[in-house]
DNA sequence: TCAATGTGTGACATTGGTGTGAGGGTCAAG
DNA sequence: CTTGACCCTCACACCAATGTCACACATTGA
């Protein structure tokens, strides 16, 4: 697909396709014309960048684990450096605290709205 | 405490506690010398928006929900704006979104980092 | 063929959170 | 009284993500 169409499913500015690849995020191959070219698992993907870039991961961090999240999930080893897992490691847990602040607010926001609904119901 | 003790005790720079400040997220009083002084409950709530803040949510966002999170928890319904509600269920459903999407991730991690043990323990 | 739409590159602007430094008061300890 | 640590304000700088615009070429449909 090119990128218009991409740029629809994914409800993502052209532009910031264009910078997530720069940024080797995402990667496109070119018609004749020039035109970028993406294959179909670039949606997901575009959906995934989006999320995390969404959670506060910047794209190097974004970047670095990627290849890690693939599906088709061989383990390279050649990548496997202790330098990586340390990082893994620290993201992933950095993600824990992350989920933790987000529940702890979710839930109050729920428990306020409810607490709302039911002052106005009362009055 | 003074603005020194307070960056401390929330491992936050002064420099941006000022700008908390300046954005309306924390309150302060001030010593006849024109010093900073804040109460204890500060201290909480600098973490919470620095929670906050690390997953995502802008400054003016924070400020609007805050009040509702308040443990002291009296409802003032004047606050309660039609306009407020909305906002409210948008960022808890966004809160939610983003959970599901570090939880995912999260354990994309973890399994990963399990493999590559398992990986390595084998060779 | 012409107009509209899509795509390409490149450059500049904006925004929000943050860093940093200047210049100047406050205060406690030596 | 001086020194050093702390505080004040104000201003400028920085970075990453994003917006926007200009200009050119490609594609497509009337």
């Amino acid at each position: 697909m090119k990128i218009g169409e991409l740029s629809q499913r994914t409800d993502t500015p052209v532009r910031m396709l264009r910078y997530y690849e720069e940024q080797g995020l995402i990667h496109s191959e070119r018609l004749p014309n020039g035109y970028r070219s993406y294959e179909d698992y670039v949606v997901d993907r575009v959906r995934q960048v989006r999320g995390l870039l969404e959670v506060g991961l910047p794209t190097r961090i974004i970047k670095q684990i990627l290849p890690c999240l693939d599906s088709s999930r061989a383990i390279y080893l050649p990548y496997v450096t202790p330098d990586m897992i340390a990082t893994l490691e620290h993201e992933r847990d950095r993600m824990a605290e992350k989920i933790e602040c987000l529940t702890k607010n979710h839930r109050a926001i729920n428990d306020y709205l409810d607490a709302v609904s039911h002052e106005i119901r009362a009055s």
